[in-house]
Formats: C-alpha cells, structure tokens, sequence
DNA sequence: GAGTGGTCTAGACCACTGT
DNA sequence: CAGTGGTCTAGACCACTCC
C-alpha cells in the first residue's frame, strides 16, 4: 500500500522531469494543488516536503514554491592541494590572482564574496584527538563562507589552529588580513611550517537548521561533512577544518592513479 | 519564534546525549510523550521526524521508538583500488582469501553476506557519456550489495560494464560466478584490460523510498552517492559504478600526498 | 489587505507487532 | 487481543511578501 503523499511526490517529480512545471516557475498554491489532488493541506504539504528533500522544489515563505533550477554546482577536486602548494613561492601579486574557490567553482574573483572571521578557543576532546595535542589546548578557530555575489554560501568552513604554532606571525591572528593570498599553506609556511599531505574524511547527514539557513537549502536538503586535515612534514596535525557543503550543488572528485603492471 | 517541534526536538537531542535515554532503549509511546510535552500527536510526531532525520532515533512500526545504538562504521579509502590491482597477478587461492569489503570494515569474510545480479540494459544519456559510447549501447549491469551478516547492507552499487568490451568472457556475464576473486580489476584483466586510473565523484541527498527500505535507514538519513569510473591505460572509461552508502555509518576517506619543495 | 506558505490541533482510522 | 506507530482529515491561526 503506498501513501497518498509518496504517490503525489511521484506525480510531482515526473512532472517536473518532463518539464510540465518549468525550472524556475511556479507551482500552483498549495491550496490549489490540495484540491487538485483531491487531499489535505497537510497530506499535500508532506508530499512537497519529500520533492523539496529531493530537491526539487524550493519553497519561498509568502511567496509560493518553485521549481528549482539547477544550481551552480562546485566541483572540489584534490588536486587542490598540490596547486595551492605550488604557488607558496610565487610572489604575492601572482599569489592573489586567484585562489582555489574561483578554481573549484570557474567563476571570478569579481564575482565571490568572501567572509572571515577569527576566534579563540580550547580544544576539545574530539580536536585534541585530531590535532595530536591534549584537551584544553589554546586553539585559533576560524570560520569562513564564500559565495557568488548575491547567491548563497558554496561552504561553511570551521578551521583549527594550534595558537603556539602560530603566534610567530601576529598576522595570521587577525581576520582583516583575509582573504589571505595564496590560502592556509602560505599561511603556514610563513612560520616555517611546509604542508606534506592532506587527508579528507568525508559523511553526509541532513543540515541543523542553522546550516540550513546559511547555505539556504530547505532542511530536508542533505549536507556533505567534510573533515580536512594538514600534516606537515614531521607526521604533525597542522590544521584541521570542517567544511559543510549542501549535497545538492556539491560534487567531491577524487582521482586515484594507479601503478603500471610490470611488462 | 522557534517552533514547538524544535524545541522538543532539541530536547530529545540533549536527553539522548546526556543519555537519560541510554543507547538501545525504547521510548516512551507518542501519546505519552504528547501529553508530557503538552503538544498534538502531530506535533510531537513532527520533532521525531526530526531527530530520527539525525540518525538519534530509530523507529520501529508496531513495537515503538528506539534511541539508535551507534553503527559499525565502514571507512572507505581509496588505497583499496591499488591494493585491488596489486593482486590481480596473485593466485586464485589468494585473491579469495579477502576483498575490499574486509579491507574496509575490518570483519572476516565468514561474517560477510554478498548478493549480486546480472542484467542487460542499454546506455541512457547519462551512462553514455560517462563510458563515451553512443546512447543505446549493450551495457550489463550488476547489482551488487553487501551486508554483515543479520545486520542493513553497507551498500547499495550497481555497476555498468560496455558488453562488448567484455564478452571474450563468458563466465563474466554470469551473476552465479560472483562473489569474483579479485574483483572487478581482475575481471577486465582476464579480459586483457588493465585499469590505469580511478575517479570518485561523491556527492549526497536523501534516499530514496527503496533505498532506504534496502539501507534500513529513515527517510531523513543522507545518503552517500559515489560514482566510480575505472579508467584502462589508454584512457577509455571500463567501468562506471553507481554506489548508495548511508551517510551516518560512511565515511569516505582520500589521502592526497604532496610533492617536496625543492631545498 | 490579499495571497502565500508555516505551525498546530483534536480526532479518526489503518497497519504492524507481540501475546 | 492490546499496544504501538503511520496516515489522513478539516479547520484554525500565524508569519511572510507584495501591492
């Protein structure tokens, strides 16, 4: 036996693949569509909330829902990592030409918008484990978001510092000097720090309504969880960041070159 | 003004927490907590939607509301595609001693429950492009999932071979020859292909009805998507794999190793 | 103010599980 | 059978947006 709602989201999602609701248009208001259908309000508000969970349908409080048009998806590729530290060297004017949002995203640096900000904090028993040092540790936290002008947020970034590792350059304590040209490896390479390998563990759960606001995605919207840890050179846990992304406009991409057989 | 069915969601959040409901138990019934929160049956409903979404709360029709006991987590990373060709020249006696899925969860083989199916298709827009051959191709497709013994599958995967490329073959058209030692590399091997190159493209969204039914998972928990696609050595695209994993017991793990700055 | 979606209610009835 | 969760209804009222 499948439910009124599973059936009408069905209706719903077909229609909107063959294009009878239109990407950006409209729907009908959830009084119509309730008669339409022959069901409740609330029968046919959970049939939305599964297309919206899906994605497809955004709602507007006071305004109506919406076909969603697809977005501008991210592609986040590792080889990142290797590029950012490629360009530590450079001189800052090639250093701030671009960075790796505008690389992930092909967009440019006129058109994102970037937003920082710096506090102190203790680390607690999950971030000492991460960062190989004890509980309470003096800790840097830094939150950032990066957006396309008028769009919302591609990320929520949360990133960990050790304060000792870093205190060297009092620059590196104060927000102001973000976006910082040539991102965290430089960062750490002005107190001596060079970057050896990155490691990504990644999950997926749905958004806290928070999250959900800020990247402004309905809540059934799942979230992609991404934990980024620097290790420099000596083994050591240099930076460690949770970075959550909407799944929806997301795309992780990983390559994995292989050894040749011998011949 | 934050709603009722927050609230009490967060309520519920930190009970689970402090584990004044401990791991496994069974909730008070709906109605009752109805009547302590003083709210509808819908509304108290509605806050367990919400943290069932979270993976705190597992529900179970008939017998009643549980807090959910955390799940073996399965940690993906990509050494297993490497360590899948180191062993493709291994004997057959080696090669069956153990898969990925050991590799990844760390349990024996004994406890480990595979089901795969074959089938023929042809290539949709999509596959076509992902593999580079015309749309309406011979494809064969696989289904695959594998479970801990009593417990949900890890995963739900269904995999895209070209027929062509692999009806030299025979016995790997057959589903009964599954589990394959050796996996999918050896396979193309005894067909002459060697796999080069791997990509992982992950993103995440919610389930859905079927898989979430398959995964035992509530139709709030994220699920991972993972599109894997095995590259031969002159670049052409062998296999695409499509791989559903729930997002609250993954996690997908990527180590990117850099190169030295020259001294 | 008119029109939209968001929250909430009280109550009916159905479906599943265990005894 | 009793007790549980799952679906559905009709209607009230609130909050947001636009004119």
């Amino acid at each position: 036996m499948v439910s009124k709602y599973e059936r009408i989201a069905a209706d719903l999602r077909q229609r909107v693949r063959k294009e009878e609701f239109a990407a950006g248009e409209r729907l009908p208001a959830e009084t119509v569509l309730m008669d339409r259908y022959k069901v409740s309000l609330v029968t046919m508000r959970r049939a939305l909330d599964l297309v919206e969970a899906e994605g497809l349908v955004e709602r507007r409080h006071g305004i109506g829902n919406f076909v969603r048009a697809p977005r501008q998806r991210v592609r986040r590729t590792t080889d990142r990592h290797q590029w950012e530290k490629d360009r530590v060297h450079l001189s800052e004017s090639e250093r701030s030409k671009t960075g790796s949002t505008e690389q992930d995203t092909g967009l440019d640096k006129e058109q994102l918008v970037f937003h920082a900000e710096y506090s102190d904090c203790e680390a607690d028993d999950d971030l000492a484990e991460a960062l190989g040092v004890p509980v309470g540790t003096h800790l840097l936290e830094r939150t950032y978001r990066t957006r396309a002008a008028e769009d919302a947020p591609f990320n929520l970034a949360r990133s960990y510092l050790v304060h000792e590792m870093i205190e060297a350059n009092p620059k590196l304590l104060n927000a102001t000097n973000e976006p910082w040209a040539g991102g965290t490896q430089h960062q750490l390479f002005t107190v001596g720090i060079e970057v050896d390998h990155v490691t990504e563990a990644i999950s997926g759960r749905p958004p806290s309504p928070d999250e959900a606001e800020a990247l402004e995605i309905g809540p059934g919207v799942s979230v992609l969880v991404l934990r980024k840890t620097l290790y420099d050179t000596g083994g050591r846990a240099v930076e460690v960041a949770d970075i959550v992304m909407p799944g929806d406009r997301t795309e992780l991409l990983y390559t994995t070159q292989l050894k040749r057989w011998p011949i």
